[in-house]
RNA sequence: CGGGACGUAGCGUAGUUUGGUAGCGCAUCCGGCUGGGGGCCGGAAGGUCGUCGGUUCAAAUCCGGCCGUCCCGACCA
């Protein structure tokens, strides 16, 4: 199979990695995918260092219902506003038609937070600071495999403070300490960390931070996002506690996800022209051994390689003893499947003490020797965690950039260059007529804005932070 | 939901203009030779031509409805 180039095709190109690397594949109800072996391996080692860092940080996990009475949704206004058009419906069940209908969970701060008007009763009960696992369903109107899909798997946080600085300290805490140290650690993708603009946030959110990342087609995807809720939730569905006064308060909420979204991401940000590049954090086979023999010289080279597999000892090692395949398909299909390190062992390596190494990032094929392969490949799997960062952070800052000129802006996003910044005034009418002009978003704006960032890149006036724009996902 | 393209074996496709027994490549299965960058030879199996209806002696082919996929919009936490 040929891959089309990025260059030439990238969403072919990306529709192609995600079959051809067989991580998943469109289901038969509309929009919604099977997540394949491999594809859920890689979730799998996202969800470990996500769900490491959240328990890390204090949070425990919990399981909410699938199913909430649609009447619970109407209960937050800009939330019904916002979630209502993608909201599937149950309406009937055992046969007949249901008295109130269901909703299928598009996010479930509505059935959490009528469950915490139970919880919280005093001071002495916050903070809560819970996350569960889940899939959600949101009707999208267009989607694309890991991207967006009608049917998504993700973790929720919802948690519950005493007073504001602590429920907005915490939404910080999650977008730095979880979602930036997992994405930039365990991904190996430098992130943008930020607050959305008023147009851009959460339903019912007071304020939404995010990551943002580059994707090599040079528009952004928005990664994680964290949202302080304020007390909207907890009056809507009547959560009280009695507090240090002796009087009634309501508590003050935060809620942030990320999802399968990330595989996607994954694939957009490190692969090349040959297919998926996986940082070996998260790669379920960081070193693939393709042994190399003919027949009479088989089974020396099955019993080194077994040997060879057993000495990297934690390193997780794939052997591809298939015998209906010789080795040029098989370092082209693990080439396809982002495989960090290959490992070729044959007769000739093995007479000179030695094996051949391919690293999937540089395209590098050297010989190690055997006494030295076991720190050999832990350094190289280090270091091909580090390069990938590396060359996803040069590529970002090649690709960021600052006019100096309305127009100039406007010819970067037409051409969708990167990430543009510029100053911005603070009104949604500059963000409005670059949106309408060039179909770009402003996606994030900094956690803590400088006092004064010159001038608004779209109307003159004096700006009030520096924004950063780009096309997205 | 609007505009465009498409739907033929597991995958990719030819055939559709001009209606007349559905073909090719890859993959699969069997046998053999092979084996350091997508092997070769021989044999085999695999098809409600997306679906429903219409026109016709005859429909993959013409007409209509529906479903689905992809691209571009609208929408999008």
């Amino acid at each position: 199979m040929a891959l089309p180039k990025q260059s030439e095709d990238f969403p072919a190109w990306y529709q192609q990695v995600v079959k051809g690397a067989e991580l998943a594949e469109n289901s038969l109800a509309r929009g919604s995918m099977v997540i394949r072996p491999y594809g859920y391996a890689i979730w799998e080692a996202i969800q470990a260092g996500v769900d490491r860092r959240i328990k890390a940080t204090g949070h425990s996990n919990v399981y909410f219902p699938l199913l909430i009475p649609q009447s619970l949704l109407d209960k937050e206004a800009d939330h019904v506003e916002g979630f209502a058009p993608q909201v599937a419906v149950v309406t009937h069940g055992g046969g007949s038609k249901l008295e109130e209908p269901l909703i299928i969970r598009p996010t479930s701060e509505t059935i959490i937070w009528s469950t915490y008007a139970k919880w919280i009763q005093s001071y002495r009960d916050l903070p809560l600071l819970l996350n569960q696992w889940a899939n959600v369903v949101r009707w999208e109107m267009r989607t694309r495999l890991f991207l967006r899909t009608s049917e998504f798997l993700w973790q929720e946080g919802h948690t519950a403070h005493e007073t504001a600085p602590e429920a907005i300290e915490e939404a910080r805490m999650i977008l730095m300490d979880v979602y930036r140290a997992t994405v930039e650690e365990d991904f190996a993708i430098p992130v943008l960390t930020g607050r959305k603009s008023a147009a851009e946030r959460f339903p019912g959110a007071i304020e939404t931070l995010a990551i943002e990342a580059m994707m090599r087609d040079g528009k952004a995807l928005q990664a994680g996002t964290s949202h302080y809720l304020g007390q909207n939730f907890a009056k809507a569905y009547d959560v009280q506690f009695l507090g240090r006064e002796g009087k009634q308060e309501y508590p003050f909420a935060t809620s942030w996800g990320v999802s399968t979204r990330l595989v996607g991401g994954l694939i957009m940000a490190h692969g090349d022209d040959k297919g998926l590049r996986l940082p070996p954090k998260l790669a379920p086979f960081q070193v693939v051994i393709v042994p190399i023999y003919r027949d009479d010289a088989k089974a020396t080279v099955m019993e080194a390689v077994y040997r060879i597999k057993q000495s990297l000892g934690d390193v997780r090692v794939k052997i591809d003893d298939r015998e209906e395949h010789r080795p040029g398909y098989k370092f082209n299909e693990w080439e396809l499947r982002g495989v960090p390190i290959r490992l070729e062992i044959g007769p000739r390596d093995l007479e000179a003490g030695q094996v051949m190494a391919y690293r999937r990032d540089t395209g590098e094929k050297a010989p190690i020797a055997l006494e030295s392969l076991s720190s050999a490949i832990a350094e190289m799997l280090t270091d091909i965690q580090k390069s990938l960062f590396q060359s996803a952070l040069d590529f970002r800052t090649e690709h960021t950039f600052s006019p100096g000129s309305y127009d100039e802006l406007v010819d970067l996003l037409s051409s969708v260059a990167g990430f543009v910044q510029g100053g911005w005034c603070g009104s949604p009418e500059c963000e409005t007529k670059v949106k309408d002009r060039t179909k770009a978003t402003i996606r994030v704006l900094p956690l803590d804005p400088a006092d004064r960032e010159g001038n608004c890149i779209v109307c003159g006036s004096a700006a009030t932070e520096l924004a950063t724009w780009a096309q997205s996902y």
